[in-house]
DNA sequence: CCTCATATACTTTTT
DNA sequence: GTATATGAGG
């Protein structure tokens, strides 16, 4: 169907003489952009390369260039090139900037992509050598959670015991692992009570018959036909005549065995990667591969990328400090030409409260330049996190001093299709001249108004000037269209006239009027009358649409807030902070970076230790090594001796990632002198100094002078002493003070006024939030609320 | 069939 | 503490 089916295509590309690589700068003035070894891995193009590129260093910059020179040089053609990045983001990325480095004639590059998005166009050719047809369908987990729940309960297994949930992640871990259902080591064959393999077999021979794969077939069942069909494998060998892979610590074994078996001949393969960046272990990454990439293919050059563009030496040295602890490195030194630079600033709170607060207050100051540095913008700070639930603290301070934030990496639920669907619906029920909406859904369900029938819509649309909306009234009014089309655009267009109507005379509550919109569209009835496996599933998904409606006053209100966390890109209004987790910021890099929590057990993460060891440890170790190189001029580091987990007050010690911080290259601040002037500075001071060389001796963080006088210091004071006087302020306005009928403000849920009183729990009904029971002491009078120190 | 109450578990996340 | 899942009951 396209160019790779073309044989001679690459055949004749084949011939193109390999000399003509060795033109230098001077043919190709983009090579005097890069630094020695950049240029040496852009011009290494023959043979294996490792490059390992440590954070910041211009590894995207390398690797686009290296397309763009294989490419110019006439070493390769753009179907030539397999090129693999785990993110479609990255894979934009590195298509934006190929594309601009060759400008705008070149074709695109059609094996430019995830692994994932690869194996589906391959899969898609090959399909029925494992026994599916090509127009297979992709499970989501969600689909795949379900369908395993049958599978269980067929089995007759109580599902409260082994939960799908589980079985999930162990034949995920086992595709990760290349792992067919009769490749099962029996080490591992006791996995779910001794019926995993069963399961996993049963689990395959479903998604067969129902034509479907999950996520991790993508891959094995390409792997499985490469491995069993040489001519198929041979085939693509000869085709991709180079191969380069982004974020190569990131793979699994079957990626790797994939990429292997593809470049075993010719070995023209390029991988990029940064080992002390390899933080997906947990879904079944392998630091091994990178490690072992030399022995994969002797005489490899590795090409160490080192000069960092990013950040200040300072933020390099204790990055370069925290991740020398980790055994089993390749090794690489960062270093900048930089000179100055703010020290990495570290400070200690009295809980995860107070951290917020203290963060806050920062980032307002910052705004304005504070503490001798330079002003920064909101666009310009972000707030790693190691897990998501770190959040939530951060998001109830700045909203309640209205600091502007945006959470990266949210849920995904807005992009599924049914949703997006359902949403395109709602907003041309909101406002019908909404083109793209309309365009969308006019003929989902299908109303045989095919490609003619839009285009007449559009033409008519565009000679008068009005919407598409309009313009298919038009179309019906000339009567340009006939039979089923015709009737069915009527119906639609009569049903958008009564759903607008109802939007805008507001008898209806929204909620009511969502379901009728999807109902008497059809829609509902699609997904009802779609025998596929994931059917279900959306239409539950569609059930919980209509019930996230409930939390919103109008369906406009819903619209508007879908779109301000849909799509980062146009977001509007004025710059903000960025709260994510540290996973999520891998790539990316901001001026100032705040990372909070550092906690044991929180960061380093318990879990992790408890599950994986060392081999968890480093991991954790690795991540808190992208934390400090993401920021470029300011990070702040800083943990609370005292944080809410699971609804309980538990202390914590500093993390022991703290200690490897090389103290010289840390500023330790004091936090504001709210109860004389700071026990974390106290503790903290002392931790320093002394309490490195102790902490290594002995490997036993309690051991840490710095820590045990922390602790002195709390008790003294009382551990609870800070949070309870804080609450007193709001208690004594609170507990007697209201009567039904008050107006009053609530940190999350905004103003209410109080309907009922029962004990110290009030029933409020909040003016946007709806009614809610809430204890008295979390409300004040709405008059004091300004006066209120939260 | 839907709602309410109780129990339970709970990093990280892309495809 | 909160979200989710399941079971009982209306």
């Amino acid at each position: 169907m396209s160019s790779y089916d073309d044989n001679d295509a690459f055949e004749a590309a084949a011939r193109v003489p390999l000399s003509q690589r060795a033109m230098g700068a001077q043919a190709h003035p983009y090579l005097n952009d890069l630094n020695p070894a950049q240029r040496e891995a852009v011009e290494a193009l023959d043979g294996p390369v490792l490059m390992l590129a440590g954070a910041g260093t211009g590894k995207t910059k390398a690797l686009t260039t290296r397309i763009a020179h294989l490419l110019r040089t006439g070493t390769a053609r753009p179907h030539e090139i397999l090129a693999v990045t785990f993110t479609n983001k990255a894979a934009r990325e590195m298509k934006n900037r190929v594309a601009r480095h060759l400008g705008e004639t070149v074709e695109g590059m059609p094996w430019l992509g995830t692994f994932h998005a690869i194996c589906v166009k391959l899969l898609r050719r090959h399909a029925e050598l494992v026994g599916l047809k090509p127009n297979f369908t992709i499970l989501d987990t969600d689909d795949q959670i379900r369908l395993l729940k049958q599978l269980i309960s067929a089995a007759n297994i109580d599902e409260k015991r082994w939960p799908a949930r589980q079985l999930a992640g162990i034949i995920d871990g086992w595709k990760n692992q290349a792992r067919t259902p009769d490749r099962i080591p029996a080490a591992e064959a006791s996995a779910f009570d001794g019926k995993g393999p069963a399961l996993y077999a049963a689990y395959q021979e479903r998604l067969r018959t129902l034509n479907a794969v999950d996520f991790g077939d993508l891959l094995l069942h390409m792997l499985v036909i490469f491995q069993t069909h040489e001519d198929v494998l041979a085939q693509y060998r000869r085709w991709f005549r180079f191969i380069m892979v982004d974020e190569y610590q990131d793979t699994n074994v079957a990626q790797y065995l994939w990429l292997r078996l593809l470049a075993s001949e010719h070995r023209n393969i390029c991988c990029v990667g940064d080992d002390d960046q390899s933080i997906y272990g947990w879904r079944g990454a392998e630091v091994g591969n990178i490690l072992r990439f030399e022995k994969d293919f002797p005489g490899a050059r590795v090409i160490r990328l080192e000069q960092n563009y990013r950040s200040t030496p300072h933020i390099l040295a204790a990055a370069s400090g925290v991740i020398a602890a980790n055994q089993g490195r390749l090794g690489k030194t960062l270093w900048t030409e930089e000179q100055d630079g703010e020290k990495v600033r570290l400070i200690g709170h009295w809980d995860g409260e107070e951290e917020a607060r203290w963060i806050g207050e920062e980032l307002e100051s910052m705004q304005q330049g504070t503490r001798g540095l330079r002003p920064f913008n909101l666009d310009q700070c972000a707030i790693l996190v190691r897990a998501s639930h770190q959040m939530r603290a951060f998001e109830d301070r700045f909203l309640t001093i209205g600091l502007p934030y945006r959470v990266i990496g949210g849920p995904r639920f807005y992009e599924r299709l049914e949703i997006r669907d359902a949403m395109a619906y709602f907003r041309v029920a909101v406002s019908p001249d909404d083109d793209l909406a309309f365009e969308r859904i006019v003929n989902t369900p299908k109303r045989g108004l095919g490609e003619k029938a839009i285009q007449k819509m559009q033409i008519a649309a565009r000679a008068n000037g009005v919407s598409l909306f309009e313009g298919a009234r038009l179309v019906l009014a000339a009567g340009d269209l006939a039979g089923r089309a015709k009737g069915q655009l009527t119906a639609l267009l009569d049903g958008f006239g009564r759903w607008h109507g109802a939007v805008l005379d507001q008898r209806e509550s929204h909620v009511e009027l969502a379901e009728t919109i999807l109902e008497e569209s059809g829609y509902v009835a699609h997904w009802q009358n779609d025998k596929t496996p994931e059917a279900p599933g959306r239409l539950e998904n569609l059930k919980e649409l209509v019930k996230a409606l409930e939390n919103f006053e109008n369906l406009q209100g819903f619209l508007e807030h879908v779109a301000l966390i849909m799509d980062n890109e146009t977001e509007e209004g004025g710059p903000k902070v960025s709260i994510m987790t540290l996973h999520g910021a891998k790539g990316l890099e901001f001026p100032a970076v705040f990372l909070p929590g550092w906690e044991d057990g929180l960061f380093p993460s318990q879990r992790a230790m408890d599950e994986q060891g060392l081999k968890g440890l480093e991991e954790e170790r690795r991540l808190a090594y992208v934390g400090i190189t993401r920021a470029e001029e300011l990070c702040t580091i800083s943990f609370a001796a005292n944080r809410r987990i699971y609804g309980q007050w538990q202390s914590a010690l500093p993390s022991r990632f703290i200690d490897e911080l090389p103290e010289q290259h840390v500023d330790v601040l004091t936090p504001p002198g709210l109860y004389g002037g700071g026990y974390g500075a106290a503790g903290m001071d002392s931790s320093f100094g002394s309490g490195i060389e102790q902490r290594a001796a002995s490997a036993n963080v309690y051991n840490s002078p710095g820590w045990k006088r922390l602790q002195a210091r709390g008790a003294q004071r009382g551990m609870a002493q800070p949070q309870e006087s804080r609450n007193m302020v709001i208690d004594m306005t609170a507990v007697s003070a209201f009567t039904t009928g008050d107006r009053v403000f609530h940190q999350k849920f905004g103003y209410g006024v109080v309907a009922d009183i029962e004990g110290d729990k009030l029933e409020v009904a909040f003016d946007k939030a709806g009614r809610k029971k809430i204890v008295a002491k979390f409300v004040v009078s709405a008059d004091a609320a300004d006066d209120v120190p939260f």
